[in-house]
RNA sequence: GGGCGAAUGGCGGAACUGGUAGACGCGCACGACUCAAAAUCGUGUUUCGCAAGAAGUGAGAGUUCGAUUCUCUCUUCGCCCA
């Protein structure tokens, strides 16, 4: 008898992988008999090289995708490359290279990176946001927008980098310094293109009820960035002054007027003008810009105010006046940029307060408290009652008291009910060479010009000096001078927020080859919504809240699309976490660089009498050199290893950590497999001998466990029947006699695992001659076994089983029991006082 | 500070609508093969106990014949917002 051949996975790997490209196995075409099924994962930036993270995630999404192909749905699974942004810049800019080739070859490498992952895509549909075959069809999008008064320009604050005299994102700003620079950012006022997405607020907080296939945790993450508030607005009169007669104020705490100490306004207020000439004014005002643009950065940062002469005075009391302020941590973006400040029970009022000397005047108190109660170490922003209030007096904070107050002032004609969000404009404009460039100009007066049909598309110029400081776009003069109809024009140099790329590549996908339109309404039609989106749950707010925008705002007006949601269905996946390690130093270590001998105490490879410090396991990074470099576990393991690993330890949902004894584990598994296989081989090829019914129980209630974990997303649990499956199997081979149903079985079993480990499931399929699959039926009469294993419980807690073949009454039962004294020690000299019977299940004796 | 979520062996984790807690994997122990080791295979592995048995799903209460699952309070951790 010859060996058994060990299982060269990159033979047979290669070979599916280029049996699917040459069949075009995952081309999806419309085809109307068909349900349609569109699978997606979120795309990813072309860094270099793919990590962990990207294998998680597609991995997930293939199972699915090729669960669907066998369940006979027409499956649309693409690809593309988010491929505008600053990373390309900065490393063009370091190496000074261009951008377009540093991005052009990750693509390349990333792309047979994923290859060797024998993923279900469909590459006919590949996309890159940064290929004018793409981009182009964007300008026309925004073009689109702006038309139907979707974009507009407006003033707007950035950080600036005084010294690289360049814009920079929040996350470039470290401790209010420039990242690169290290000079202190400052606020820079910019006029900047924005789009309006507050327009939809209310429309994109309600139909998150209706996404019934997404996390709870995203639809609230979404509502409470929309932020929907109800308050009130408040036109307070104002002394001391000619020309300001009031001030109108949003709040939403309108019961707590009473606490009224000073009235808190933006330095960017349009009051601020009659303080122009204000030389402390100005002086106040630099000091404020030295506060991040950040909610975060605003709220942490030291309280400070300019006083005004102004005094405004208590809509509710007009005997009580307080001063005016302007102050840094009002927003001119939130309300009207003007608060009133009532210290007692809002924290940052109550540290102006402290800081400025002000009244600090209680007007709720905890339910438990008395009516002594005084606030003083802190504000007291909970519920309770009004006190301290005149006619509120007693009334429930904050629904009752805030309904009551607003009725008040709504019949006193000095204030109204306000619905605000905090949803704002999204500011799309970016001063950045590597993105999609804004398809408008200026003529000499500065008037906007649309660039006309005939000129577009706006292509990026590529030979271009990228070493100059701020945007490189500003210096191209050949570019930005640009005649239109015989008129001079001086192009847009802002860029597109690259979130405008990934906020319709969705529907891209839909025509990816439509080289005239950005896509067509019957093919999204058919395709659109996506069925399952997968990805990471750091874009739960921006990148699918945009998406969701752009959708609603290319269907406005067009009534060919009939969407509204792209994401039916939202799957979040965790993160792939390692052990870290530092030398004596404080040097991070790689675990290349790291050996232990116990798996307790580690060492540096290089110099092995140094002790290493392990620290826990964190979500990989290059920053603390805890990756895994996929390719390489490819390698060593193959891409069906790689696969069954990184769904087996974890729940996709949550964090997965990266053990090398998991992953030679599923590669041992791998092996196994691949020599069960050839051992059943040898035995269908045997006389047959009767069908053993045993082998339908196990294969139709394995595939029952499958399809449920399938459809729940609990693919670690697919994997432990992957095992399970394992087990039983070598027990049949052990019997070594070739049942009439067997080959039939196996079949079955092998198709189901076809989703996770594609390659040696179709070459294990193949030799068995099989061209042909589709996921198999259940058959329900196999899924609950004859012989019936009856639980017995004394007073809840299992004490014995019994074993029945028949259905059996209760009382027949209970006699059978204490006939056969299963658990007679139990009963022994004690009252039955009753029994509850569970069919076929369990019996629960109470006695006492 | 607010919102949401989680807590099960040495570790990762199973347990469908309340009904046999600990599936499956890792690790560990013992055994087989071997001159030996690795690899592989087999057996065992919640805790206490020689055993019979008892206890047991972060802590405490409640509902129930019965709670990992439902309700309340608390502790710790995670994520998001501030």
């Amino acid at each position: 008898m010859s060996e058994p051949s060990r299982y060269n996975f990159k033979l047979i790997e290669e070979k599916w992988q280029l049996f699917w490209l040459k069949n075009k196995s995952f081309k999806a075409e419309i085809d109307h008999k068909k349900k349609k099924f569109y699978c997606l994962e979120m795309f990813p930036y072309p860094s270099g090289k793919i990590h962990m993270g990207h294998v998680r995630n597609y991995t997930i999404g293939d199972v699915l995708a090729r669960y669907k192909i066998l369940q006979g749905f027409n499956v649309l699974h693409p690809m593309g490359w988010d491929s505008f942004g600053m990373p390309a810049e900065n490393a063009a800019r370091q190496n000074n290279l261009n951008p377009k080739n540093w991005t052009e070859n990750n693509i390349k490498i990333m792309k047979t990176q994923l290859k060797k992952l024998g993923l279900s895509i469909d590459w006919d549909r590949e996309i890159s946001t940064c290929s004018t075959d793409y981009y182009k069809h964007q300008q026309k999008i925004f073009l689109d927008l702006f038309n139907k008064g979707l974009v507009y320009r407006k003033e707007s604050y950035v950080n600036w980098d005084p010294v690289d005299n360049t814009v920079l994102a929040n996350e470039q700003v470290i401790d209010g310094k420039g990242w690169r620079s290290g000079a202190t950012v400052e606020r820079k006022k910019l006029n900047q293109w924005f789009f309006k997405i507050s327009s939809f607020s209310e429309e994109l907080l309600n139909d998150l009820e209706n996404l019934e296939q997404w996390p709870e945790k995203v639809k609230t993450m979404q509502k409470n960035w929309i932020g929907k508030s109800y308050g009130c607005e408040i036109n307070f009169k104002i002394e001391g002054s000619e020309k300001i007669k009031s001030i109108k104020c949003y709040t939403t705490r309108p019961d707590t007027l009473f606490g009224f100490s000073f009235l808190a306004l933006s330095v960017d207020h349009p009051l601020s003008k009659f303080y122009e000439n204000d030389k402390d004014f100005n002086e106040f005002k630099k000091a404020c810009s030295k506060t991040g643009t950040t909610e975060e950065s605003i709220a942490q940062a030291e309280k400070i105010g300019f006083k005004t002469n102004l005094m405004a005075i208590n809509p509710l009391n007009e005997k009580i006046k307080v001063p005016v302020y302007f102050a840094n941590f009002v927003l001119m973006d939130y309300g009207f940029g003007a608060v009133f400040g009532c210290p007692a029970h809002d924290q940052r009022d109550f540290d102006f307060a402290k800081k400025y000397n002000l009244e600090i005047k209680t007007v709720v108190k905890p339910k438990n408290e008395n009516d002594n109660y005084i606030v003083n170490k802190e504000a007291y922003s909970g519920s309770g009652l009004i006190i301290n209030s005149e006619f509120l007096n007693g009334l429930s904070a904050p629904d009752e008291s805030i309904a009551e107050t607003i009725k008040i002032l709504e019949k006193k004609k000095i204030g109204n009910k306000k619905i605000n969000y905090r949803l704002k404009d999204w500011g799309i404009s970016r001063q950045r060479y590597w993105g999609c460039p804004i398809p408008m100009a200026y003529d000499a007066n500065n008037n906007l010009k649309q660039i006309p049909d005939k000129n577009l598309p706006v292509l990026l110029p590529e030979n271009i000096n990228i070493q100059t400081s701020g945007n490189p776009l500003d210096a191209e003069e050949d570019w930005k001078n640009i005649i239109i109809d015989g008129k001079k024009y001086k192009r847009e140099t802002d860029t597109l927020d690259t979130f405008v790329d990934s906020s319709w590549y969705f529907l891209r996908f839909c025509s990816a080859n439509n080289k005239e339109k950005s896509f067509d309404e019957n093919d999204l039609d058919y395709w659109m919504p996506v069925d399952q989106y997968i990805g990471g749950v750091e874009h739960a707010i921006l990148h699918l809240l945009y998406s969701r925008f752009f959708t609603r705002a290319i269907r406005l007006n067009n009534n060919k699309i009939k969407i509204k949601e792209p994401f039916k269905g939202l799957f979040t996946q965790g993160m792939v976490c390692h052990q870290t390690y530092k030398d004596e130093k404080g040097n991070w270590l790689s675990p290349d660089e790291v050996f232990s001998d116990d798996g307790v105490n580690y060492h540096s490879k290089e110099h092995p009498n140094n002790i290493v410090n392990v620290g826990p396991s964190e979500s990989m990074s290059k920053s603390k050199k805890n990756t895994i470099d996929p390719e390489k576990m490819i390698q060593i393991y193959g891409a069906d290893a790689v696969r069954l690993f990184i769904l087996s330890d974890s729940p996709p949902e949550k964090d997965i950590q990266w053990s090398e004894s998991g992953m030679s584990s599923a590669f041992k598994f791998i092996q196994k497999f691949w020599l069960l296989n050839d051992q059943i081989n040898k035995l269908i090829k045997k006389e047959k001998v009767n069908s053993k019914k045993e082998i339908e129980f196990f294969t139709n209630q394995s595939i029952d466990k499958i399809n449920f974990a399938l459809e729940k997303f609990r693919y670690n649990v697919i994997i432990a029947v992957f095992h399970e499956i394992y087990s039983y199997l070598k027990k049949i081979v052990e019997e070594n006699k070739n049942y009439e149903n067997l080959q039939i079985n196996f079949e079955k079993i092998l198709v189901v695992m076809l989703p996770v480990i594609p390659h040696i499931a179709s070459e294990c399929l193949s030799k068995l001659g099989l061209k042909k699959m589709h996921w198999p039926q259940v058959d329900q009469k196999y899924l609950k076994s004859d012989e019936k294993i009856i639980v017995i419980q004394i007073n809840g807690k299992k004490r014995n089983t019994i074993k029945l073949i028949d259905e059996i009454k209760e009382n027949d039962l209970l006699e059978k029991i204490k006939e056969m004294k299963l658990v007679d020690k139990y009963i022994d000299n004690k009252k039955i006082i009753k029994t509850i019977y569970v069919k076929n299940r369990l019996i629960n004796i109470i006695i006492k």
